[in-house]
DNA sequence: TAATTTGGTAAATAATATTTATCAATTTTT
DNA sequence: AAAAATTGATAAATATTATTTACCAAATTA
């Protein structure tokens, strides 16, 4: 019997938590690797022992992030029936994610799809394990017959997160505010049935 | 007589071509000003002389970008009748502008948004012009009843830009090819009668 | 207890962005 | 038509920021 907990040394900790504090405030790339040494209260160099750049230390970041999202996700599907409902409850928690952490939102929607990088990084990885969810969920409800089987699935997906992104942005870049289940009902209601009377 | 046309100085040119250039292939945060001074055969405080900054250039290729499209959308638009068919004939021309030039599509859907400077730019002006057009035609089938009254037009605009937009990431990121029409006719089928069977 | 690893610092160096001084050619003013 | 001012551009200096290196003390392992 043994963990394999690894336990983080307190610079690495100080760091990550100074460049989600400072994100909360500032672009990615306003932020200098003195701003955020300065605000974790460690060395310069330090930050290079344990990222590879800036970028990679957002990726981390943004990794903690979404490792919590899908512990999330995972929880809110259990014991839901049928791809529909899934479906809700998807969008639902991804707008709750949106709107209650900004600096995520801020992260992915904003930050990093400019890089080559954070498509080889592990964030990226857990992104299109969710992907893969959200297309399975489809697929499923396809096969059951609750979802029209004359739409390619990817299209079905590209819909939902373009339409729950384009939702948020507002709130990730104005600070706008966005209350989750008005915006839940309205986006689950115009995918489900469209905006044509 | 006297037209307001000002001529703009080789050097200028030069450098907003290099830019164009050189996002054909790589991403803006990896330009340098000296990769772009030399793509311009200029030298590199020439490029200060005309723009403020590196981001500031990125704002004028997007706005000559943005108004090449607009002029486009406009002549699109003539002649047709009705909120629906405006929608999808805004639905067609987006997509292929995306499609077919990809570093347009690439400039605005990866690139600006992540700085204050944008949102103060003649280019998000640009962009938000044509955001009041998308309004304007959806209230407009709101009123004629083409469109339902129970969704907000905000929401509407949303779901149309953000799964336009998700649908071309693919194309931005990975330049991997989109079928103009097969996707305006599935995005707007989708769109427009929801995924539900 | 000697050797090694770990967590960290401080300072040097490299890369990049930005400003300044300058100049020749053109245009405007007198 | 000469003097003054502006324009388009350069080259070099400077400032900022990122990154690497050499080093050190404490803790751990052999």
């Amino acid at each position: 019997m043994k963990t394999s907990i690894t336990i983080n040394p307190p610079g690495k900790l100080k760091i990550i938590d100074a460049m989600r504090t400072l994100l909360e405030e500032r672009t990615f790339e306003s932020l200098t690797i003195s701003d955020i040494a300065f605000t974790a209260g460690v060395t310069e160099g330090l930050i290079y022992k344990y990222f590879k750049d800036k970028r990679d230390l957002l990726h981390h970041v943004l990794k903690e992030h979404y490792d919590h999202f899908l512990v999330q996700i995972e929880r809110d599907l259990q014991g839901i029936d049928g791809a529909l409902n899934k479906l809700r409850k998807i969008i639902w928690s991804s707008i709750e994610r949106y709107a209650n952490h900004r600096v995520f939102a801020r992260i992915i929607l904003l930050e990093v799809r400019n890089s080559e990088e954070y498509f080889h990084s592990e964030a990226y990885a857990l992104v299109r394990q969710f992907n893969r969810i959200l297309l399975d969920i489809i697929k499923e409800g396809i096969a059951s017959g609750e979802i029209r089987d004359t739409l390619p699935p990817a299209y079905i997906r590209n819909a939902i997160f373009g339409t729950i992104e384009h939702s948020c942005l507002n709130r990730a870049i104005f600070n706008e505010p966005v209350s989750t289940n008005d915006a839940a009902r309205i986006i689950t209601e115009l995918l489900l049935n469209g905006i044509k009377r």
